[in-house]
DNA sequence: AAGTATTCCTACCGACACGCTATGATTTTA
DNA sequence: TAAAATCATAGCGTGTCGGTAGGAATACTT
């Protein structure tokens, strides 16, 4: 059940564009120095989470990212279903034929429940929560958000 | 958070052992047919049951395997921890120092509360559990569990 | 004693995803 | 016009998955 850097690397770039919204804007550059990550393979993640419409790009000089709607009104799930997939750990959970012994199988309705544990704490952590706990993991004496 | 098919066959294997018990033992070969799964993998699968210690095997001629306990104590966690395993999204949840930003990351809560969501389903699945759901849905008249 | 059914062991292999690196084109602002 | 940023695409080494293959060892049955 590991995660990829992916998610890992995009979750947090959402939080970095969390802290600086609404007015803000940030470069990929600034991101991946902060998060030290590279900034190339960051380039790749970010722009699907504008291909997903979680962000908006702004080109040219002064430019970056921003989010497209408030941190609260995005889930850690919408970020894992645009960057890792989804949650289902088989495919019989969403899909009815999948598997022909879809109805005779003991362990699906386990995973089926599985599916939907990792999704529930997933859809009730919003970006918003991030960004409050890392406030406060930071502190106050660090509002330039430096680390 | 796919399931290999590793610990999908596994686990299903290992109710197949669970009905068998405590009297019966069962062959890597009818498990197979029975579960549509190709034998030779299975076998490696299988082994590595028994080299956890959750089954044991007997060679020869109406050999086979059988469970190392009652199926009311082995839980559906223990099967992917020998499949699987850790059920840890990320390595700085359980290592203290894989991470340098361990402090400040405002999601590695959210990873812990993940791993222990995923635990807790699993871990309140027992094998006793798996084996009568499968009796419910194959029902009274198929015994003899041919499907 | 022989044959047979089973576990056990190990090697190999193709396909795919991951985690990047690299190069350049395009757009926008200063 | 130069610089800073996004955008697009290609490539690449490594590892894991999901098997296949071939045989050796063991134990039961006849």
């Amino acid at each position: 059940m590991k995660l990829s850097t992916r998610v890992r690397y995009g979750a947090r770039a959402m939080v970095d564009l969390g802290v600086a919204f609404p007015d803000g804007t940030v470069s990929v550059r600034d991101i991946a120095q902060r998060e030290g990550v590279s900034a190339k393979y960051l380039e790749q993640i970010v722009s699907r989470l504008k291909a997903a419409g979680l962000i908006v790009a702004h080109r040219g000089v002064q430019g970056g990212y921003s989010l497209a709607r408030p941190p609260a009104s995005i889930s850690l799930n919408d970020i894992y279903h645009v960057l890792e997939g989804d949650t289902a750990p088989t495919d019989c959970v969403d899909e009815p034929g999948a598997c022909p012994m879809k109805n005779v199988c003991p362990t699906r309705d386990t995973w089926v429940e599985l599916k939907e544990s990792i999704e529930n704490v997933l859809q009730n952590t919003s970006l918003q929560d991030l960004v409050e706990r890392k406030g406060q993991k930071v502190g106050p004496h660090c509002l330039m958000y430096h680390i």
